[in-house]
Parts: structure tokens; C-alpha cells; sequence
RNA sequence: GCUAUUGUAGCUCAGGGGUAGAGCACUUCCUUGGUAAGGAAGAGGUCAUGAGUUCAAAUCUCAUCAAUAGCUCCA
């Protein structure tokens, strides 16, 4: 007998050979019929698998993440079997199960593949799902493998393979369809009900370009219709938001050919957006004791050459700029820390006045793949919320503290009210990949943990991926839809204080090292802004929004009393304009509507006698009348109460 | 950077070896109106750039540039 203890912290004893299946079957039969795979001892496994030893047990259903994967998964197989019977030579790369759906890369040989064929597995793959088909695992030594895969002919497979350890080799079997598997798989393919194959991309095999190109498949499976066709409103959706159409129809940014790939135009409207965020975050900078320092764009190359960035990045940037005279380059700045290293350095420091803070909205060029591009989260040109905080050892912890307060206080600003953290820390496998002593390095690591922990972040640790100079911790938002993005950083480096040989006089009388905080809380104003486009679909809060409000007078006669109002609002700094144009109201509301524009103000007869508004809200519609008082003070508390 | 697709008016897009098209936006005129498109007229394009094929190229071919998607990358 073994002991299997549940989520709800109760122990089963049963006999070896159980299944997670029969453990959810004595539960209850809708938890069976539910049941994915399941989590035992922090590995997925089938739930078929028999269970031979104690552990902890958890069932997954399509409401963990963990069984989603396996369903998609699974997906990816019962795709290849469709396709496998549809094109018997094709030959199959690999099939993952990714954050939302799966692809299967395959070799077609000369066909190419259509969205008709797309349409045909489609179908084949719903009829293949209908079967009930069920994943059979089996165990396969490593030459008994190879002789199955060199005898179909599928060289890919093959080469996996080959690669892999005698004893850890599995197939699964999925009704005609074989497939070297880790697995796990779910119980039978009848859980998958909704199919869509979303679209065919290149990929190489490896991601090697020197490789053949496959066809790559992207699909998406659910166990209901319904929850297919909100997937797929959801990425009209997205489309709808793409902060490039809205940008382009805003009037918020813009590229030029004739300026360069990469190379952000911010217009009137877009810089003002950008302005506004910029003395805000100033604003809460200086609360926090934040100094501001200005650098240039450019930096001598030996700079670089000190703080290490040549070395690494050297090759992939933009070339140095030469000058007349013989042997002086300078380079673009891809970061702003070597500049505010050599601020530090004007002047010896003593341990008081540390920590030191400097911040800068510091534009920097970074040389991107053109391939790379893409709108305003990936370019060759932005700007950086920067800071860099120098501190005793012992202050990290509460430095890092108050830099968390300052993100969060932001992200509450910008509502964006789903986050998670994540702690990037040394792998501790190859301890030759870091700079710095362990006992520094275990310090920060613990010190960023205790922090998240302090601060009730919710947070997860990963292992590996940590700069090479030190631990940092990135915010990862949810925007209004659903997709995460990467904002916010936080790293601590002991790296360039070293390669700067920065100094303060500690208490003893002797240098010391201090350490330094990269810090940027919106990343860079280009990918914020993008992001907030998106999340917001374009319907700014209004304290950001470049037009807060529209006066719309009902014909010519009100625009005298119009102009009155827009004074009375202007000199409560409410931004807003007058829509002169000889249209009638509902075309003057209908254009304020699709521009976004928060409030419109509808002036006519009654108004003007009345000495009062009418106030419409974007996308909710008539307010109702009130005075011009009212009206301001609606307005600036809503702007007071969002920061 | 690699592969594929695309590039026609400010925007969205149709067309296609023989004088360049629509809707919206814009300008002017009419209209002076009450909560998501009032009417008419007009103006606007070397069809991304360069070369080639052809009697003739926006259209076909090649190269370049850019955009889009995916791959690889991201201090």
C-alpha cells in the first residue's frame, strides 16, 4: 500500500498501481470525466499512470494551467495524426504545448501548405477526436527507437533521439498516429470538442537558420464551443487594440522610412501622453528622494569598453561614431548607468549620504534585428525611466523595498490591477557564468525575496535567469484582455561598481564598494505607452489623455457661449476644444466618440439661457445637464483621484 | 539577420501590359441642426525606390528600402 495525500491535506492509502484516474473516479464521476492528467510530487504524469510510490497527489482539470497544457498537447498529436493521414510523407520536427494552444513543426517536402489545407485537418482532426481516441505510453529503449523512426524515414525525430539518454525514452500512441513523447497526455482525445488551427508560419528546425525551414501549425483546442468563440472574439479583440492602428488613428506616433527603421516619430498628441507620464513619475520621484542628472547621447567608446558592454555587445551595435580626429570613437548610449557612474565619481562619498539616486529619462540606441521591430515595444530608439541608486550592502533591502512601492504605486495609477513578479536568481548549476562573491549574491537573492514576501507581492522564483552581474526582479502586467507584458525592472549589480571602482568612506574610515540599483519602473516610455494603448484600447484615464474634453455647439449662434465655456475650463487647466464645423450634433458626437475623447460637452439654446451643460461621456452615453461648477469639479477630482 | 507575404490618394482598400479607381478624411458652397455619419461640388497619386524585359511597365523580372507574420536575439 502507498500513501497518496490530496490538496485538502487528506491521506489515502491505496494499493501500488493506482491511477489518478481511479483516485478522482472514488471522489466522485464528474471529477473523472474532468480529469486531464495530474500533478504527483511537483511532475505532470497521465492519469493513467499508475502511482507506485507516496506522494502528493493533484488532480488537473481544464481549470488548471497545467491541464490545459496537457490538452494541448495532446492537440498537437491528434494534429499530426490528421496529418499523417492526410499527407503520408510528411515527416514531423516537434509538437509543444505553448501559453495559449500548441503547433507541431513538419516537414512537407515540396507541398506547400494553404489555409484550405488548414481547414482540411481541421475537419480530419474532429472526426480523429470524435473516435475517443486514448494515449497509450510505452517505454522504448534507445535502439528499438531509432530503428522505428530511421525505418519510417522522419529524420527529425531521429535526431531527438539521438540526443537523448537510453531509459528516458517514451512513445505515445494516439490511434494510428506514434510520436516520441515525454507526454503526459490526456485520458482520451474526446475531451477535445472545439478545434481551430490559427495559422501556418517558417520555422526552422532547431531554430537554426542554417537548417531546413518546416511548416509550422498553430492551432488551439477547447473542451467547449463556446470557449473556442471566446477566444477567437478575444483575438479580434487584440487586433482591435494593436497600439499601432490606435497609435496611427490617435495620432499618437509615427515612423518614417526616410528616418530610419525603428526610429519612434512621437506627434503632438503622442508627446503629450508622454509628457504627462513623465512628470508624474517625476513627481513621484522626487517624493521619494530621487535626484535628477542629465547625460548626453553619446559616450567615448572606452566607456563601454570599461562598464563591459563592448565586449558582449560591441559587434551587434551601431558603429562608433569617428570624428577628424585620428582614433576618437564615440558610441550612441544603449544604457545610461556608465554616465551616472562617472557622476558618482566626481566626488569622494561618505557612507551618510548614501543611498545616492539618480534618475533620467535617458534616451538610448540599441541596434535591434530589424526582424525585431515591432511598433513601440521593439525599437531603435527609446527612452528609459532610469535610475540608478548607489547604497551601502546593507541598504539594499530597503532600497529595494521603496523602488516595489514605487512601481506599484504607478501601477495603480495606470490601473493595471493584475501583475505578477518575477525573481530571477543564479542558476546554481553554473556558478561560472556570475561576477561577484556567493556571499554577496546570497545576500541580494535572499534580500529580493524577503521583499516580495514583506511587500505581499505575488512572485515566482526562476532559476537561470538572472543578469550576469546580479538578481533582478521584472513586473509582469495582465492587461485588460488578458496578456501579459513585461514592464518594469529591478536589478542589482555589483558588477559596475567594481568595473567603475566606485568608492564611499564607511564609518571605519575605508573604502568600500556601494551597490547600485538599476531601477525602471515603466521599462521604456515607448513600450508603456504601447502597453497602455493596449490595455486601455485607446480610452486614456483622463488625467493622461491628450484632449480631456470636446465642446460641441448645436449650430454657429452657441459658439460664442462655447468659447466662454472652454475659457471658464481652461483656467482649470482642463484640456479641451471647440468643434467648429457646420455638421450636425450627431455627426460633431459621433467623431468625439471614435476619437476617444472622454467628455463631450453639447452647448445650445437651453444651455446658454440656463448658464449650464450638457455633459455626454465617452462610450456611456448622455449625462444629463449641470452647471460649468460642477462640471470642473467633476473633472478635477476624477484627475485628483486617479493619482 | 533568415524565410514568406505585402507596398496604389492623408486613412482603409479595389484594380491591373495601352491616359489611375472607391469609401472615408480634406477644401468650398448650401444647410444652423439636440446625443454615433445632412447635401452638393472640388482638389488630391511619378502606383515604395532603382534597374531590366517590351513599341508600351503601376502591372512582368531582378535588386534595394520599408511594413507584416514566424524563427533567432534583447545590456
Amino acid at each position: 500500500m502507498i500513501n497518496i495525500s490530496l490538496p485538502d491535506k487528506s491521506i489515502r492509502q491505496v494499493e501500488v498501481g493506482t491511477t489518478a484516474m481511479d483516485i478522482a473516479k472514488s471522489i466522485s464521476e464528474g471529477l473523472a470525466r474532468n480529469v486531464l492528467s495530474a500533478k504527483f510530487n511537483d511532475s505532470v504524469i497521465d492519469a493513467f499512470r499508475p502511482l507506485t510510490e507516496d506522494g502528493s497527489l493533484q488532480l488537473l482539470t481544464w481549470k488548471d494551467d497545467e491541464g490545459k497544457a496537457t490538452m494541448w498537447h495532446s492537440s498537437a498529436h491528434l494534429m499530426a495524426e490528421a496529418v499523417q493521414q492526410l499527407y503520408p510523407e510528411a515527416k514531423f520536427g516537434i509538437g509543444p504545448n505553448i501559453e495559449n494552444g500548441f503547433y507541431y513543426d513538419i516537414d512537407f517536402g515540396d507541398k506547400t501548405i494553404t489555409q484550405d489545407d488548414l481547414t482540411k485537418i481541421e475537419k480530419k482532426m474532429k472526426e480523429l477526436a470524435s473516435q475517443k481516441q486514448i494515449f497509450v505510453r510505452t517505454e522504448v529503449p534507445k535502439v528499438e527507437a531509432l530503428k522505428t523512426f530511421k525505418d519510417k524515414g522522419d529524420e527529425y525525430k531521429v535526431e531527438l533521439i539521438e540526443g537523448l539518454q537510453d531509459g528516458e525514452i517514451s512513445f505515445y500512441q494516439c490511434g494510428d498516429f506514434t510520436d516520441l513523447c515525454r507526454g503526459p497526455h490526456i485520458p482520451s482525445t474526446s475531451h477535445i470538442k472545439a478545434i481551430k488551427l490559427l495559422s501556418i508560419a517558417g520555422a526552422y528546425w532547431r531554430g537554426d537558420e542554417k537548417r531546413k525551414q518546416l511548416t509550422r501549425i498553430y492551432g488551439i483546442t477547447f473542451p467547449k464551443k463556446k470557449e473556442l468563440d471566446a477566444y477567437l472574439v478575444l483575438l479580434e479583440e487584440a487586433k482591435k487594440r494593436d497600439h499601432r492602428k490606435i497609435g496611427k488613428e490617435l495620432e499618437l506616433f509615427t515612423f518614417s522610412q526616410r528616418v530610419g527603421q525603428g526610429l519612434p516619430l512621437w506627434l503632438p498628441k503622442g508627446a503629450m501622453l508622454r509628457e504627462r507620464l513623465e512628470n508624474y513619475l517625476k513627481q513621484v520621484q522626487k517624493d521619494a528622494g530621487y535626484e535628477p542628472v542629465i547625460t548626453p547621447h553619446i559616450g567615448a567608446k572606452e566607456l563601454y569598453v570599461t562598464s563591459g558592454h563592448y565586449a558582449k555587445y560591441g559587434e551587434d551595435s551601431f558603429r562608433p561614431i569617428t570624428t577628424p580626429n585620428e582614433g576618437e570613437e564615440f558610441l550612441l548610449k544603449p544604457m545610461n548607468c556608465p554616465h551616472h557612474c562617472e557622476i558618482y565619481r566626481t566626488k569622494p562619498h561618505s557612507y551618510k549620504e548614501l543611498p545616492i539616486r539618480y534618475a533620467e529619462f535617458g534616451t538610448v540606441y540599441r541596434y535591434e534585428q530589424s526582424g525585431e521591430l515591432h511598433g513601440l515595444t521593439r525599437v531603435r530608439g527609446f527612452t528609459q525611466d532610469d535610475a540608478h541608486i548607489f547604497c551601502r550592502p546593507d541598504q539594499v533591502k530597503e532600497e529595494f523595498k521603496a523602488v516595489i512601492k514605487i512601481v506599484l504605486q504607478i501601477f495603480t495609477a495606470l490601473d493595471f490591477k493584475n501583475f505578477i513578479t518575477q525573481i530571477s536568481i543564479r542558476d546554481p548549476k553554473t556558478p561560472e557564468k556570475y561576477i561577484g562573491t556567493d556571499e554577496n549574491w546570497e545576500k541580494a537573492e535572499n534580500a529580493i525575496i524577503e521583499v516580495a514576501e514583506e511587500s505581499g507581492l505575488d512572485y515566482i522564483v526562476e532559476e537561470g535567469e538572472a543578469a550576469f552581474y546580479g538578481p533582478k526582479m521584472d513586473f509582469m502586467v495582465r492587461d485588460a484582455i488578458g496578456r501579459k507584458w513585461q514592464l518594469g525592472t529591478i536589478q542589482v549589480d555589483y558588477n559596475l561598481p567594481e568595473r567603475f571602482e566606485l568608492e564611499y568612506i564607511g564609518k571605519d574610515n575605508k573604502k568600500h564598494r556601494p551597490v547600485m540599483i538599476h531601477r525602471a519602473p515603466f521599462g521604456s516610455m515607448e513600450r508603456f505607452v504601447a502597453v497602455l494603448i493596449e490595455h486601455t484600447a485607446g480610452k486614456f484615464p483622463l488625467w493622461l489623455t491628450p484632449e480631456q474634453v470636446r465642446i460641441l455647439p448645436i449650430s454657429e449662434k452657441y459658439h460664442e457661449y462655447a468659447e466662454k465655456v472652454l475659457l471658464l475650463l481652461k483656467n482649470y487647466e482642463i484640456r479641451a476644444e471647440i468643434d467648429y464645423r457646420s455638421e450636425k450634433t450627431g455627426r460633431k458626437i459621433r467623431d468625439a466618440e471614435i476619437q476617444r475623447v472622454p467628455y463631450m460637452i453639447i452647448v445650445g439654446e437651453k444651455e446658454e439661457t440656463s448658464g449650464k451643460v450638457s455633459v455626454r461621456r465617452q462610450g456611456e452615453g448622455d449625462k444629463g445637464s449641470m452647471s460649468t461648477d460642477n462640471l470642473i469639479k467633476m473633472i478635477t477630482e476624477e484627475v485628483q483621484n486617479a493619482l
